[in-house]
DNA sequence: CATGAATGAGTGTTCATTCAT
DNA sequence: GATGAATGAACACTCATTCAT
């Protein structure tokens, strides 16, 4: 614990704070579950006080909903980053890397724990669904656009269906994501392999 | 009056007993999540007293390993019956056709949403763990399996690795399963169709 | 499925329960007032345990709001009870004597001590307030109605003001309730003399 | 520079804080009671920071006992002014004519809630009851003297404890300002006549 | 066997108070 | 001196589980 000698109680003081308490809350949330972990867990877990985060955040339903919304920002970026990329191809290959590369990723490990917690949780609290959703259906509408414009370029099949094929990529990802967090030992990269491969057979060879 | 060996309530009316108390149990858990299900919302909702359960299940746990290990072989059970059929190509198309009508089905919409409490509860318990694995493990082998088939037969290119493709498909499904739970307006026919597409192109002509 | 010839736990018993509840939380809201009583101060008084009052009120609110209930139901009774008595120097004796005997009634004052905690609390909460209103405004039309047909009958003068003379009633029995309550030495009977002395004087003599 | 004993921070400075917190914290108390109002909701309403009120008051109990304090001494004043008349009715008139005018005082209501509080607390913790009592004794013998004067004089019965009657008095002016307090629409008037009506009836002509 | 009243460890949250800045 | 972030004991209330009826 570190109480040091901080000079001043700046914002950027508080904002630390913020995120102290955030990451002991996801580093809690991810293993145990949101409904399993206590608050006094959590502030154990930050070494501050039980009464804390209620100088930050009014409840812990809102507290998941901070790192709810936290995470839908992050996710949306590696996408955004992988469109830059003009070929279809290049395109999807990159993406595919990023992912497997986050999979193996030990530190995004508990993120990825964490967002299956609001997954569920998704299934019961409409603030956390929207956010939820937004956090798929923004990926969405860009992996769509992806596909689409690979269609008009001739790089992919006429008859495909773009948001549904969005839909795939991301139910790829999601999917396989539960697969690893139930055994870590898995290996993402036969699965990427494999995505790759069937993404290449319906790529128009040019 | 008599004194029998025969048990004042039959067999069949303990089991009447218990899957009513597995149902209610189902329909609460789908609608509001493993944790803010209370056991007297169970019991209010199966028309029991509170005590019931614990006569037939030893704890709330338990009651919940319960029904995940009834899900696992009823999920394994559609698998086994699609890779009856021969070829490749049609295998695939029955698979894809059952799980399309079971996402249509709204009486398995509350078996689904059960399911993905399943999912979020194996990361922490791993008595649950096991049981999700198990349904995801098995009919991840016999899908593995029925590529392999193929491949060998020239359905498939000699490159592929069947069991990396038998996640695909597993990924496929839970992943467009969660995305159907968050908008239950979302048509999976297309989706299907897309999936459809990508594995046709995969499939060597023949 | 309920034609059970099991006996269940009577209405009687339950009944009692609530009773051992609410006497447990007079005796400690009397000596501590509404908010240094904890659920955990009633319960170990009433020798059950911490979650059983929850069963029979729906919250600490609540119970007080029962009590109060409970407590502007028997007060209405003393005053309707006296007003039986036919001339109005009767039933005042009979008010005063009630009330110099309710005062000098040690197992009464547990139940002063509760009152005045409600008198207080109604400035704060509503339902407090028209319980206690009730319990006031009941006994004041009945005073005024008593004191109007003495006026009409020529026992009092016709310039007097029934309403307010039930209040001047009220005032003086509260008054001296907190009067009394701060010094439980202090003797009712002087001040019972005194204001029977009081009204005597306004009492035409016939 | 010289080492002078001039404070830094004036006397005056210092009592105008006190004051500020003084006011603030009756505002508070009287409209949310004694222990539905934090020491934060006080400072808030003082402008002052929450760790401000611990350099004039040790504690929240202390800072009651303050407004204990200050309500008694001006309670007193009331009666000492109204007893220097000297003829006992000219007194009585005088008395109920200052009650009846802080009663519609509107600035003074504040003050009466917050008396209220304090008469409750009164009853569980020694220190407040102690002033409440030097509140309600020191004018009880006021009170006693001018009736005894006033016996004495031949103006009022030879047979009257003017201890009782001084119990009487505040019993109404106490008693009253409940029924005011409880509903504000309530006229001080028709109370005030009442009142002087029965108290002339007990005078002598003279 | 079935019931449901009763239990009590455990929850999220509050708030008087402290003390480093 | 004044501030306000931090503290942690205490609170009202919940709910899985038990067991007398």
């Amino acid at each position: 614990m570190e109480n040091t000698a901080i000079p001043k109680v700046s914002q950027k003081h508080l904002e630390a704070r913020r995120r102290q308490i955030l990451e002991a809350a996801i580093e809690c949330f991810a293993d145990n579950g949101l409904h399993r972990t206590t608050m006094q867990d959590i502030m154990r877990a930050s070494g501050l006080s039980v009464g804390a985060p209620y100088k930050y955040f009014d409840s812990k339903e809102q507290l998941i909903e901070a790192i709810a919304a936290e995470r839908h920002a992050h996710e949306r970026e590696i996408i955004l980053e992988a469109s830059a990329k003009s070929a279809t191809a290049e395109i999807l290959r990159t993406l595919i890397d990023r992912f497997q590369q986050a999979l193996l990723e030990p530190r995004d490990r508990k993120g990825r724990r964490m967002a299956m917690q609001l997954w569920t949780e998704a299934l019961r609290n409409p603030r956390i669904l929207k956010t939820v959703r937004k956090g798929v259906d923004e990926p969405r509408r860009m992996l769509a656009a992806i596909v689409t414009r690979a269609r008009d370029n001739g790089e992919m099949p006429k008859d495909i269906d773009p948001d549904a094929m969005a839909r795939v990529m991301i139910a790829l990802f999601q999917g396989f994501a539960l697969q690893l967090a139930w055994d870590p030992r898995t290996d993402p990269k036969p699965f990427a392999k494999a995505v790759e491969r069937l993404f290449a057979a319906i790529l128009s060879r040019t």
